[in-house]
RNA sequence: GCCGAGGUAGCUCAGCUGGUUAGAGCGCAUGAUUCAUAAUCAUGAGGUCGGCGGUUCAAGCCCGCCUCUCGGUACCA
């Protein structure tokens, strides 16, 4: 076992196409942020990078939306997270941004050095270029007509219709979205990562040497690997992006996902000068803090660049989290169905630690979460009010009022006051023990504890009481009391940082020392403490029914986007209409297709002749509910094999809002075979 | 369908290599208390550990089947 010198914590790059929710803090940099806390303060040499990611399609999409370049959409995007994190307390070493120099020349030497090795295949593959607009065409730039479901507006890489995935050139009908022209298939030559060629030294290296990375994370490593891995594209034809840096790569790009965990070498590199020690020795453990949907590119593909390109360190641990909900409903940018942290800090200003205390309390490290306000509420009245800030207040006031704030000379100490500066230690010691394995629910539950330690002293002890009749003994109770108090201020660092500094000012304790954590005595007697100061405020009704309002009003403009029907498609003649033939039908039988999920298999009376046709419908109606039900055929579609069944026609569905089908027939019966016009 | 992760008190979650009456916090009830932001402290109620079957002296934990949730993947004429 290699002895750690120091640890590279990187965080996943947020994409730049939108400010940050508390799903990124929840999953990625409130762990982050409070594992890298604790490191620094245990005096260890630690980095947190972090940095926006910048490239990609989605961005030039949103930029040519919006008529401007994609320089000033992640400007724009960069900036707000930026400043937002600096403002929450996420504490990066540095945050950087993939469209830095810095980062060109770093991405463009790394795939200079995989290429140099011969660690890519070059591969030539047919793609769509846009003769108007003189370039090739991205997946997402290719809208069609799906070659499954027939419906048009289906997009290069997926049909949103029929949600399957495509390859461009299957689509029917292509139509460029820059110039609305009809595309070419143009021969182009992309590089790629053979990732088949690494996989039995993953298998070894993930599934044998560590088992102990979390069950979600192993587990699904397993799966892909078990899966089989592809060669996978690194290059594309975009203009967004770091170039290709060899010969004949005109017009090519680093496609994103190869770029993006680069971003953190770059950002380490624009850090410090000595930013190889932190990448290439043994010494240093590489730790990456990322959400559930990253972990191929972290524990798969990345590894796989670095170990291909030989000097590199290969990541230690990858404590990934599952996903947050909030108030029941997934996380969405799109729908705006989200808490956004740079609206969170303007509608709760000086509040940061109650989210970030929220967060941690109710992480998704096993499984998914739920966010409500009520909780927040809930966590912030009673746990953060109630039990850390009163019993800081308590002992600090009461100081105040018997010994004008300086810390009493101690007597002799009873039972209770000893097992109780034992428990100071329990606690701080059980903290550490659950950062060290990156349980961070359970650490700051731990260090919650200490404060719940110091509420049950002083109620069992009661020197409001004694004051009157045992002054020397309320003198050794406000002693232990105060260590306590002393104690929260360092344990609650890593979680609770603006709380902790204050407290630290509070009782004029100056910079923190965590070697003291624990201790029995940190406050010495004749210390002056200052007055006392509320830690936390209560948070009203009002205040959380303000955000249930603004979650209410996105809501309802998502259903108002929704009614809001497709527009018409271009015009057909009649003769183009009148080929379709479509007729009313009986069904006859049903049941489900084996081994799927939307698949039913049906038997149609048609007018002309019983036939099969297989309708994607399973997940909406039972087979033996719509036995007996009239539907509408179209007949003369051509037939295909589906799941080793002839399908001959298809039924036709309405489609609502909500993606809930349902069929078009008759609204009384009508003799089979009756066309439809 | 296949692969992965989950399903433990009203809510959020712990439960080590299977071992005595299954735990915590919140919420709830009752009592104590007033230094404190009606905060705190104590006590209590509440669970056929998703379901069925099996292995075992013994299963929340192991095995088989089923079921529900989340993610990935296949299917959608």
């Amino acid at each position: 076992m290699t002895k750690i010198k120091r640890t590279l914590v990187t965080t996943a790059l947020p994409y730049a196409n939108g400010p940050v929710h508390i799903g990124h803090l929840a999953g990625v940099y409130v762990p982050a942020d409070i594992y890298v806390r604790y490191l620094r303060l245990k005096g260890e040499d630690v980095l947190l990078i972090g940095g926006s990611d910048e490239h990609g399609v989605p961005i030039t999409l949103k930029a040519r939306n919006e008529g401007i370049t994609p320089q000033d959409v992640v400007d724009k995007y960069h900036s707000i997270i930026k400043q937002s994190f600096a403002d929450f307390g996420i504490s990066f070493d540095v945050y950087s941004r993939t469209s830095s120099k810095t980062h060109y020349e770093t991405a463009s030497e790394f795939f200079k050095s995989l290429y140099d090795k011969g660690e890519f295949l070059e591969k030539e593959s047919q793609q769509y270029y846009d003769e108007e607009a003189g370039q090739f065409l991205a997946d997402r730039y290719i809208t069609g007509t799906c070659p499954h479901c027939h419906k048009d507006g289906a997009y290069g890489d997926q049909c949103e219709s029929c949600g399957t995935s495509l390859n461009a050139t299957d689509l029917l009908h292509p139509r460029s979205t820059i110039s609305g022209s009809t595309p070419v298939q143009r021969t182009t030559k992309h590089w790629y990562l053979p990732l088949d060629k690494h996989e039995a030294f993953l298998r070894q290296w993930i599934l044998e040497e560590h088992k102990e990375w979390k069950p979600n994370v192993y587990g699904q490593c397993k799966s892909w690997i078990d899966l089989g891995l592809q060669p996978r594209a690194v290059s594309r034809d975009l203009d967004w992006g770091v170039p290709v840096p060899v010969e004949g790569a005109e017009g090519k790009v680093l496609y994103v996902w190869f770029d993006a965990p680069i971003g953190y070498i770059s950002a380490t590199r624009e850090l410090t000068p000595d930013w190889e020690k932190y990448w290439k020795d043994p010494e240093t453990r590489l730790l990456h803090f990322i959400g559930k949907d990253n972990i191929v590119f972290h524990c798969i593909v990345f590894p796989s660049m670095l170990k291909a390109e030989g000097t590199y360190n290969l990541p230690d641990n990858v404590p990934a989290n599952e996903f947050l909900n909030l108030e029941g409903d997934k996380i969405s940018t799109s729908r705006n169905w989200a808490v956004w942290l740079h609206e969170y800090l303007l509608d709760f200003k000086d509040k940061q630690d109650v989210l970030r205390y929220v967060l941690t309390a109710n992480a998704p490290e096993t499984k998914d979460n739920d966010f409500t306000w009520k909780d927040f509420q809930a966590r912030n009245n009673n746990e953060l009010v109630a039990i850390f800030g009163n019993f800081v207040n308590r002992s600090v006031v009461l100081t105040q009022k018997y010994y004008n704030g300086v810390v009493p000379q101690p007597d002799e100490l009873q039972d209770f006051d000893r097992e109780t500066l034992e428990g100071i230690g329990v606690f701080a010691q059980k903290t550490q023990e659950a950062l060290d394995q990156f349980k961070f629910r359970e650490a700051v539950k731990e260090a919650m504890n200490l404060a719940r330690l110091g509420n049950k002293y002083l109620a069992d002890t009661e020197p409001w009481k004694l004051i009157k009749t045992d002054a020397a003994r309320v003198e050794t109770i406000m002693y232990v009391a105060l260590q306590i108090t002393a104690n929260l201020a360092i344990l609650m660092e890593p979680f609770l940082p603006f709380a902790a500094e204050k407290l630290r000012k509070m009782l004029n304790m100056g910079q923190v020392d965590w070697k003291l954590c624990g201790q029995k005595q940190v406050l010495q007697t004749g210390h002056s403490i200052g007055e006392a100061e509320l830690l936390f405020q209560k948070i009203e009704d009002s205040e959380i029914q303000a955000q249930l309002d603004k979650l209410q009003a996105s809501k309802k403009a998502n259903e108002a986007a929704a009614r809001t029907a497709n527009p018409a498609k271009e015009n057909i003649s009649f003769d183009e209409f009148s080929k379709m033939d479509i007729r009313t039908g009986t069904i006859l039988e049903a049941e489900k297709v084996a081994k799927t999920k939307k698949l039913l298999k049906l038997k149609i009376d048609t007018g002309l002749d019983q036939r099969t046709v297989v309708s994607g419908i399973a997940e909406f109606f039972e087979p033996e509910t719509i036995v007996g039900r009239q539907v509408s055929i179209l007949v003369n579609l051509a037939p295909r094999n589906i799941k080793g069944i002839e399908s001959q026609g298809m039924i036709l569905m309405a489609e609502d809002a909500d993606g809930r089908l349902d069929f078009v027939a008759p609204q009384s019966p009508v003799k089979n075979g009756s066309e439809v016009r």
